[in-house]
DNA sequence: CTTCCACAGGAAGGTCTGGCGG
DNA sequence: CCGCCAGACCTTCCTGTGGAAG
C-alpha cells in the first residue's frame, strides 16, 4: 500500500534515487508531539491568564487551583508546560522556592493516592517502593518530606479524568491543611468539557477556583502553526502546493486538533519519502489519513488482553453475518461458544459487559444503551472502524486466537 | 395505565501476583 | 519465612429502568 505509484525498479535504482534525493526531514522532532516550541502562537490570552493565576507563587503564596478544559490538540499541555517553565526560571532568578511538577495521569497510570504520592516523592528525590507499603505510611513519608523541603509546589495533573473514580481528588483538595512548611496548588487538565459535572461539588469548588477554557484552533491558526513547525522540520523544497493547507483543513474539521495536523504532515512526509517521490502532495496526506487510522486501531487491538480480543472478534463475526447492530446478549452468546472452541474458560456476562464498555471507550466500537420496550434494554453495538482497518483487525485476531 | 423484558451498572468481596518490612 | 499490602481482574448478587406490548 505504501508503494503506491512506484514502478518496478531494481533495488540499485531504488537506493540510488533515494540517496540522490535530499531527505524531507531536517528535524523530525519538530513534528512530534513531544516537541516544545519556543513560542506558542494564538494562545497569548491563555498564557497570560495562567501566568497571572500562578504568579502569587513567586511571592511564596499559594496560587489558586486551576482547571483547564479543551479538546485534544488545543495546546493545554503545551501552554501549561510553557508557563511553568517560565515561572520556574523566574523563581530561580529571584531565589524563590517554587517548583512545578508535571504528570500525565493516564500515561503514567496515576490513578490511586499511593501512586500520586509516590510520583510526587520521586520528584523530590525520595524513592519509595511501587507497592507493598500501606498507603498511610506513604502519606506520612510524604508529609514529612514535603515539609522538610518546603516552598510552593505547582502540580500539573494532565488528563485528570482518570482520577475521577478514585478518592485521589478528594485527598488532594485536603492536602494543604496538613502542610506546615509547603504549599501545593493544582492545575488540572481535562479534555472532557463535562468533566466537573459529575464531580463531588466540594471537590469541584476546591479544584476549580479558577477555570480556563481552550477553544479549538481554526483552520487558519492551525495552518499558521503548521507552517512554523514545517519551517523547522522540513526542507522547503520538499513541500508540495496545498499540502499544508490540506493537513490544516482536515485537522480543523476534526475539532481544531493541531496534534492531528502535525501527525498528518509527518506521516505524509514519511510516505512520500518511502515512495521516493519528489514532493509531499495532497495524495500523500490522504494516504497518511488512512494509515494513521489503521495504525491506531491495530495498536489497540494488538495490545488488548485475550478475553477482550475474543469479545471484539465476536462482534466482528456477527458483522460478517450482516448484523451491523448487535445486542450484548448476542455478543455474549457468540463469545461463549468461541471460548469453548478455543478451550478458554468464559467470563460472566457482567464482565463481558464491562469489556464492551472498554472497547467503546477505546473507540473501536460504538455502543449506545437503547430501550426496545417490551423487548428489554440493552446496548446497540456497532463496529467503529473503516473497512480496511476492519479487515486488518479481523486478520490479526484470527491469527492470535485460532 | 401497568407489565415486564433484557439487560445496565453499582456494591462487595474473592483470588492472584508482586512486593514490602521484620 | 511470615503476615501484610496494593492493585488487577473477576464473580456474585443486586437494584434500576425506557418504553412497546397488552
Amino acid at each position: 500500500m505504501l508503494w503506491v505509484g512506484m514502478k518496478q525498479k531494481t533495488l540499485e535504482d531504488l537506493f540510488d534515487s533515494f540517496l540522490s534525493k535530499q531527505s524531507f526531514f531536517i528535524s523530525k522532532q519538530a513534528l512530534q508531539d513531544t516537541y516544545t516550541p519556543d513560542t506558542v502562537p494564538h494562545r497569548n490570552e491563555q498564557i497570560n491568564q495562567l501566568a497571572a493565576i500562578l504568579a502569587p507563587g513567586l511571592r511564596g503564596d499559594r496560587p489558586s487551583n486551576v482547571f483547564i478544559y479543551g479538546k485534544t490538540g488545543t495546546g493545554k499541555t503545551l501552554v501549561s508546560k510553557f508557563v511553568c517553565q517560565e515561572l520556574e526560571s523566574k523563581a530561580i532568578k529571584q531565589n524563590t522556592s517554587l517548583k512545578t511538577l508535571y504528570m500525565n495521569c493516564k500515561m503514567e497510570k496515576i490513578n490511586t493516592p499511593y501512586r500520586l504520592l509516590a510520583r510526587f516523592l520521586s520528584f523530590i528525590d525520595i524513592e519509595v517502593p511501587p507497592t507493598g507499603l500501606p498507603t498511610d505510611e506513604i502519606y506520612k513519608i510524604f508529609l514529612r518530606e514535603i515539609n522538610k523541603v518546603g516552598g510552593v509546589f505547582t502540580l500539573v495533573l494532565d488528563e485528570i479524568d482518570t482520577l475521577v473514580e478514585t478518592d485521589v481528588l478528594y485527598n488532594l483538595t485536603r492536602i494543604n491543611t496538613e502542610l506546615t512548611n509547603a504549599k501545593i496548588s493544582i492545575i488540572g487538565i481535562s479534555n472532557d468539557l463535562n468533566f466537573t459535572n459529575n464531580l463531588d461539588p466540594r471537590i469541584k469548588s476546591s479544584l476549580s477556583e479558577e477555570e480556563l477554557v481552550f477553544p479549538p484552533y481554526n483552520a487558519i491558526q492551525i495552518q499558521d502553526i503548521l507552517l512554523d513547525r514545517a519551517k523547522i522540520a522540513l526542507s522547503p523544497t520538499s513541500i508540495g502546493e496545498g499540502t499544508i493547507a490540506k493537513c490544516s483543513a482536515l485537522a480543523a474539521q476534526e475539532h481544531g486538533d493541531v496534534r492531528r495536523a502535525l501527525d498528518l504532515l509527518r506521516v505524509a512526509c514519511e510516505i512520500a519519502e518511502r515512495n521516493v517521490d519528489i514532493k509531499v502532495n495532497e495524495e500523500h496526506v490522504d494516504e497518511a489519513m488512512r494509515k494513521i487510522d489503521i495504525d491506531r486501531v491495530v495498536e489497540i487491538v494488538k495490545t488488548q488482553p485475550r478475553q477482550s480480543q475474543i469479545v471484539l472478534y465476536s462482534i466482528i463475526y456477527l458483522k460478517e453475518l450482516n448484523k451491523n447492530e448487535v445486542a450484548t446478549g448476542e455478543v455474549f452468546e457468540v463469545y461463549h461458544n468461541l471460548c469453548k472452541q478455543i478451550g478458554l474458560v468464559p467470563l460472566t456476562q457482567r464482565r463481558v459487559s464491562d469489556l464492551i464498555s472498554e472497547l467503546d471507550m477505546l473507540g473501536v466500537i460504538n455502543s449506545l444503551v437503547v430501550s426496545k420496550g417490551r423487548y428489554g434494554r440493552t446496548r446497540k453495538i456497532k463496529l467503529d472502524m473503516t473497512p480496511v482497518a476492519l479487515e486488518k483487525t479481523s486478520e490479526i485476531l484470527r491469527g492470535e486466537l485460532l
